[in-house]
DNA sequence: TCTGGGGTCCTAGGACCC
DNA sequence: TCTGGGGTCCTAGGACCC
């Protein structure tokens, strides 16, 4: 059906070097890092979770408490089943469990990560010109300046500077692309380093399970194993055609990837295109409660997006009924702001679909992100004379309406026409060039 | 093991426009 | 008006990632 040709010009894979940096239960490694006595011990920090609390989830478990059978995202409680808490307060106490079959927990405690994460991009900053910072723990250095004679020696040289000048250590994959480097690096965790030349990466990929390949789940893995297609090596053995056909465009994705093919440069991230905040409960059909919580919701998210400068132009709910059954809605105003007033006003709005149901979880979500300078005098008084006030009497707002503001409109549209964002003013962090989301990557 | 919190991207249907 | 086709925007859901 669809032949995909190679594009003329397009950049040659073989000529990329692309090193991906994984930290090693980087969260239970910060906790080590400021409480050194866990180290060597079973380590689990918890999301979601108060001390003494039996709600939540795992988020890194270290290799120690993986031992018990203590996964990434198991409920707190299955962790505690397989690795009974240690008694903090009297571990000599008759309570107290066998030190040897035990653990500690921790909460989340995100702005000591952030701290810490800070500091290894200070590292990787030093060692690649372009990096691409993928999550906290996670980040794809472009090494290709340097080409593959020196790569080694750089690699290590790297993961010794954030051994020794952070405390926490990573794994490292090198790889021509993107994709194989990530696989790379998790090829030999914790603290690895694996080196995959142009030449090897068939050889490579080839035993791998589906279900490690990126953008294959629980569904895609089970759907592909039903096709009798187990690891990397069968899928560049399957139709590609079939696969795009059962898959869409992730099916024709996969086949690239499995064997090596991936034309994506590393490039800096831009900036996020949505917040959210959610949070779970116990479930409850009380209205009183799930307004409270969504009105802190509101406001935690709003607050959120002022210290990010983002205006935003679609407010969103969400909210899950027990067992697990996930509904989303949303609402697009007509022109971006920033209000926290109007983020609760129309969370609840849309929340009140849901008064009669029980539920376990609700969030709230801004996106239509806008990084335009702002005039807040003028959006604030735009949005505060208009769909804030009026709202609740009518018990809706309008969808795509912007005739219910004419003036308002008039006010927004000046205020876009009138300021040439782009300027960067305090220089603090560095997105990369100001250019609209118009430009979307070809994979 | 029935499920935490913050995200991204894709798909599909409907409204609306020309 | 019962009728074409292309394009864009919006909403909702789902898979996936860390």
């Amino acid at each position: 059906m669809s032949d995909r040709a190679v594009l003329p010009g397009a950049p040659e894979p073989e000529d990329r070097v692309v090193a991906h940096v994984d930290m090693d239960c980087f969260y239970a490694a910060c906790e080590r890092l400021r409480e050194p006595r866990l180290r060597g011990e079973p380590v689990v920090v918890g999301m979601g979770y108060e001390p003494g609390d039996t709600v939540g989830a795992v988020a890194t478990a270290s290799y120690e408490a993986r031992a018990f059978g203590v996964e990434s995202a198991m409920p707190i409680q299955g962790a505690l089943d397989r690795l009974p808490r240690r008694a903090d307060a009297d571990p000599d106490g008759p309570d107290a469990p066998d030190p040897g079959e035990s653990g500690f927990y921790r909460p989340v405690d995100m702005d000591f990560y952030e701290a810490t994460a800070a500091d290894v991009r200070t590292v990787l900053h030093e060692t690649a010109a372009t990096v691409r910072e993928v999550s906290i723990d996670e980040a794809y250095l472009d090494l290709t300046p340097d080409g593959w004679e020196s790569v080694r020696e750089t690699v290590e040289r790297l993961r010794e500077r954030i051994r020794e000048e952070v405390g926490v250590v990573a794994s490292v994959g090198v790889a021509p692309t993107m994709s194989t480097a990530k696989l790379a690096s998790d090829h030999d965790k914790p603290d690895g380093c694996v080196i995959v030349r142009p030449g090897e990466v068939c050889a490579f990929l080839a035993p791998i399970p589906v279900e490690d390949l990126h953008g294959v789940g629980p569904v895609t893995a089970r759907e592909l194993r039903e096709r009798g297609i187990e690891t990397a090596g069968d899928v560049t053995e399957a139709d590609p055609a079939a696969l795009e056909r059962a898959f869409g465009e992730r099916g024709r994705e996969l086949y690239d990837r499995a064997r090596g093919r991936d034309d994506r440069a590393v490039e800096p991230r831009g900036r996020p295109k949505s917040l959210s905040s959610e949070s779970a409960l116990e479930p409850t059909d009380d209205t009183g409660t799930k307004r409270d919580l969504v009105r802190s919701l509101a406001a935690d998210v709003a607050e959120r997006a002022r210290a990010k400068d983002a205006l935003y132009r679609t407010i969103g709910v969400k909210v899950v009924r027990p067992p697990y059954d996930v509904n989303t809605r949303a609402r697009s105003l007509s022109g971006p702001v920033d209000d926290p007033d109007l983020v609760e006003a129309v969370a609840l709005d849309l929340l009140a679909e849901f008064d009669d149901d029980a539920v376990r979880k609700l969030g709230v979500r801004v996106s239509n992100l806008d990084f335009t300078e702002a005039d807040q005098a003028t959006i604030d008084g735009w949005a505060a004379g208009g769909d804030g006030v009026t709202m609740d009497a009518r018990g809706e707002l309008p969808t795509d309406a912007p005739a219910d503001a004419p003036d308002g409109q008039a006010t927004i549209e000046g205020w876009l026409d009138g300021e040439d964002g782009g300027a960067q003013p305090d220089g603090r962090v560095r997105w990369g060039q100001t250019r609209l989301p118009e430009f979307t990557d070809g994979e």
